[in-house]
DNA sequence: CGTTGGATTGGCT
DNA sequence: GCCAATCCAACGC
């Protein structure tokens, strides 16, 4: 992080989670290396009150240039512009005429290249995200894409937020989990795609999302 | 310009 | 396990 962008806060607090911002550097790869290297690190959602949401990363899923399941095979749109915007960016799209979902975009500009958050283990501000879903329990807060989404009220107006130097959303670099701690498997709600293991979690974690991967017919 | 189906969720059988 | 909810960009005609 550049000095003159210092935090007033710790670089690294008691809890041994470091505060620091990921950089840009960080989202300037494949998703399929960003995304498992995204688990144990600190997703921050600031609400306009000043209110700060946070939850470390537990699911995530990677979506490629030319992977027929992404939003990214197509021709650049209306809806997947920011996929092609450059690394560090916020990618939020609407579906399922419900749900908003998130994703952390890789890759130089014109790349279309994207990591889906999937599930975070609340943090911060947990009374805030249960009054947002409607919930109690702490697991079912954020454990799951559109769950993710309504917790730390992120919608279309983040779409296109800096990552690396916006104020309403960022990704600290938290506390990674060992290697060996890291499982994969097919993603979740795709038809296609099947034969790539991008879908990435932490080992039984209880906060990752319910959600069956593999053909849905 | 009408139709289609989706990177999901929660409630009900 | 099944399926409705409810929006909208993409695609086909």
């Amino acid at each position: 992080m550049a000095p003159h962008d210092a935090p007033a806060i710790p670089a690294q607090g008691a809890s041994g989670l470091s505060r620091r911002r990921l950089p840009r550097s960080f989202y300037d790869r494949s998703a399929v290396e960003v995304a498992p290297d995204l688990l144990g690190r600190t997703l921050v959602r600031i609400l306009p009150d000043g209110a700060r949401l946070s939850g470390t990363i537990v699911e995530t899923e990677a979506y490629e240039p030319g992977d027929p399941a992404s939003h990214g095979f197509r021709r650049k749109g209306l809806r997947n512009a920011t996929m092609y915007e450059g690394p560090g960016r916020l990618y939020v799209y609407f579906t399922y005429g419900h749900h908003w979902m998130m994703n952390a975009v890789c890759m130089p500009a014109g790349v279309p290249s994207a990591v889906l958050l999937r599930a975070v283990r609340p943090l911060e501000g947990t009374g805030e995200m249960a009054r947002r879903r409607g919930r109690d329990r702490d697991v079912d807060l954020a454990s799951g894409p559109g769950k993710l989404c309504q917790a730390l009220g992120v919608d279309r107006a983040q779409d296109g937020e800096d990552l690396v130097r916006g104020r309403t959303v960022w990704i600290e670099a938290g506390s990674p989990p060992d290697p060996d701690g890291i499982a994969a498997g097919i993603r979740v709600g795709v038809s296609v795609g099947l034969d790539k293991e991008w879908r990435f979690r932490v080992a039984g974690d209880p906060f990752v999302s319910k959600g069956r991967p593999g053909p849905p017919r």
